[in-house]
RNA sequence: GCCGAGGUAGCUCAGUGGUAGAGCGCGGCCCUGAAAAGGCCGGCGUGGGGGGUCCGAUUCCCUCCCUCGGCA
């Protein structure tokens, strides 16, 4: 029996280098990246989100990368739904390639490589979903109009009877939760605690592997911050102000820049402060995504200095898998 | 050098004779269809140094150091 295919997470937090290791891993193992990340998948979002540069997309396929328009809605059920494809698409194609040598193809063929920062859409991947199409954005909006007019704990003592597993998880002021478990309670009738023990992933098909990229913090932020000047000089603003005159959908319209451009376009603060609240909020965005990733202990941690070639880091990658 | 104001949390500052708070910053955590979102928790401090009064000083007094403003 062949051993089970394997698939690769680089994760990290927000500008501690992701896309460049993950070029040069691919490279080196042949693979393919698809990207783990809630907003890379709008069009037109280049410089706000930080997109591969048109080289490292060039030498190396690039998966679920400026594919939706941003009036589009995006979640993560869509995301699963769309690389579970892709995963499979590019297996195959490394079989296809050469059957003969599918030993070969095995050790170092295509390998899915997914990068990104989204936490969520990782777990997701990895431990599944439930499968219930839970989704109803009446129901949605009633409930939130319901909760403006009565309060969320109004909402959370429905939710105790309902449903008191999920309520005992879920905090008072956590209206969104609140809000959600009970969308899938009236939709499907069943507690969303009992739907959310009924997951499939694709740590039971294949083999995972997860490296997490890290540094210290202050040189993460000091990362961040430099992150965020060579942003405004590749053009922010402009792009931002484009933005801002199309129609966004609510998950595009959250990427970190907007909202804090918008109140300087509005005259509310000046750019340094626009600026300041831009890094700040991607400190914060980096701080919550290291939280997410400590907890989960199937994650290789891979320290860097903050000036390592990613070549060199690539290479340590390829090690820890042989 | 003289006069005035001030030295309290990482920063800006409040307050009190019984060893201290606020905002911002920062740290920790939660997360299953908005996740770059949303929610929760935490003061993280030799109160400029030294001496005195007092049962007790961050608070009152003296002195030294430092910072800022004014006059020379």
């Amino acid at each position: 029996m062949l051993p089970k295919e394997r698939i690769i997470f680089i994760i990290g937090p927000t500008a501690v280098g992701k896309s460049e290791i993950a070029v040069s891993l691919a490279k080196k193992l042949s693979g393919e990246i698809i990207s783990l990340d809630s907003m890379q998948i709008y069009k037109n979002m280049d410089i706000i989100t930080s997109k591969p540069t048109h080289g490292q997309m060039k030498s190396v396929p690039h998966h679920i990368i400026s594919v939706l328009a941003l009036a589009k809605e995006y979640n993560v059920s869509q995301y699963r739904k769309t690389d579970l494809k892709k995963v499979m698409v590019i297996l195959k194609k490394g079989r296809k390639t050469s059957l003969e040598k599918v030993k070969a193809i095995l050790r170092k063929g295509k390998i899915p490589i997914f990068a990104g920062g989204t936490g969520l859409y990782m777990s997701v991947l990895i431990d599944g979903i439930f499968k219930e199409k839970a989704q109803n954005k009446i129901i949605r909006s009633k409930l939130y109009k319901i909760s403006q007019k009565q309060g969320s704990n109004y909402l959370y003592k429905k939710l105790k009877k309902v449903d008191p597993q999920a309520a005992f998880k879920i905090h008072p002021n956590d209206i969104r939760r609140i809000i959600r478990a009970l969308e899938v309670f009236k939709i499907t009738g069943k507690p969303i605690s009992a739907l959310q023990r009924q997951r499939q992933g694709l740590k039971d098909k294949y083999e995972i592997k997860v490296f997490c990229l890290n540094m210290k913090r202050d040189k993460l932020y000091q990362r961040i911050d430099q992150r965020v000047e060579r942003m405004f000089k590749q053009g922010l603003i402009c792009e931002v102000k484009r933005l801002l005159k199309k129609r966004l959908s609510r998950t595009a319209s959250c990427a970190i820049g907007i909202k804090e451009l918008k109140g300087y376009f509005l005259g509310q603060y000046d750019l340094a402060e626009a600026k300041r609240l831009i890094q700040r909020n991607s400190r914060h965005y980096a701080k919550r995504q290291l939280t997410w990733f400590r907890k989960d202990k199937r994650i290789d941690w891979v320290n860097l200095s903050g000036n390592d070639k990613p070549i060199k880091i690539a290479k340590r990658l390829w090690k820890k898998l042989c």
